[in-house]
DNA sequence: GTCTATAAACTGATAGAC
DNA sequence: GTCTATCAGTTTATAGAC
């Protein structure tokens, strides 16, 4: 395997501040010192700071995306949503938010395309949610009451909504929790 | 009624800034600005911003408190808990964050005490949320399974993190959404 | 690709006059 | 309480040498 570009520890450096601290509280100072270069050299990489959060939610959606992919092959509806929860989970114990979550909350201050990204970020994962559980659904192996949307924009909002609780409650493993009561929630009952 | 003090016009819009742009994203500058005063008489009311951060929280808590006093003489749990997620749907409405949500956000980069503050937001909202399922769950008016203080934690995590997709997707009314699963999850079935 | 040097604007903050 | 004046440090960003 490469060696990393020093673009790519960039963005590494990059996307944990902003899960850990949020988009406006990093500067080009923290990244440059962080690798031990200068805020000129980052610059060259990222020419503006919106230049580099388009490049993070790019790079974060992507990765997301290939997770999914991944958790997507499951064997069941029910074990797709279990590791789909479990992202959020790992993302939680390395108290980090999800980084479309964190961009969320400093939503006003970012440029137009990352707002776009982030937004689609949502709209991508409540559609694919509700899929599954639609699908989950038919095929019985999982059981909720109305739309499918619905319970997955509402799941989903659960998942970075708890992220947050659990960081200021100083619980990082409290996805877990989350994760037990997203499946009992869904558990088809036994007549 | 007393005219506002400067204090709490400064408070109403550092507010305002906090829960649409965040923490990090305001300076004293631009509530400066926004009152037509000097930043010298900002820092006259709030000598740092981390003061400046405790008085916001404390008042938020306080407010938020009083406002969730005022839905506990609801008719039925039923009745509590929708106006309790109704709390939030206002917000939303008005393109704001819960101030404590956002903050959790940035909590990383809060002082200790506001740090303390939001930490208790989420414990006392969870409290409050868990008593409300448990005596309702008792009185027949709702209904769920396992242990009031899970789903105490979920549904409040769902409120938050519903506000922050609602946001994302451009769609300030989500909220009611919201409102209308929560009931309908919590509804006692009729045999 | 990384550096030095530099810039203008901003940030949180203080001293002291009115 | 609000102002003027000032501060040191930071922030994003650019020009140009190596």
């Amino acid at each position: 395997m490469a060696t990393k570009t020093t673009k790519d520890r960039l963005l590494d450096e990059a996307e944990l501040l902003c899960q850990t601290r949020g988009f406006n509280a990093f500067s080009f100072k923290a990244l440059a010192e962080a690798l031990e270069i200068k805020t000129a050299s980052v610059h060259y990489h990222f020419p503006t700071k919106a230049d580099l959060g388009l490049a993070l939610v790019q790079r974060y959606r992507e990765r997301f995306e290939s997770q999914v992919a991944r958790v997507s092959s499951g064997r069941s509806s029910r074990d797709r949503i279990a590791s789909y929860v479990d992202i959020f989970a790992r993302l939680a114990r390395s108290h980090r938010l999800c980084l479309c979550g964190s961009l969320a909350g400093d939503f006003a201050t970012l440029s137009d395309e990352v707002q776009g990204e982030v937004r689609d970020y949502f709209a991508a994962s409540e559609a694919w949610l509700e899929g599954v559980l639609e699908a989950g659904r038919t095929a019985g192996e999982v059981s909720f009451q109305g739309e499918a949307r619905a319970t997955s924009r509402v799941l989903i909002g659960m998942l970075e909504g708890t992220m947050l609780s659990a960081r200021a409650s100083g619980s990082p493993n409290r996805l877990r929790d989350t994760k037990r009561w997203i499946l009992d929630f869904l558990a088809v009952p036994t007549p």
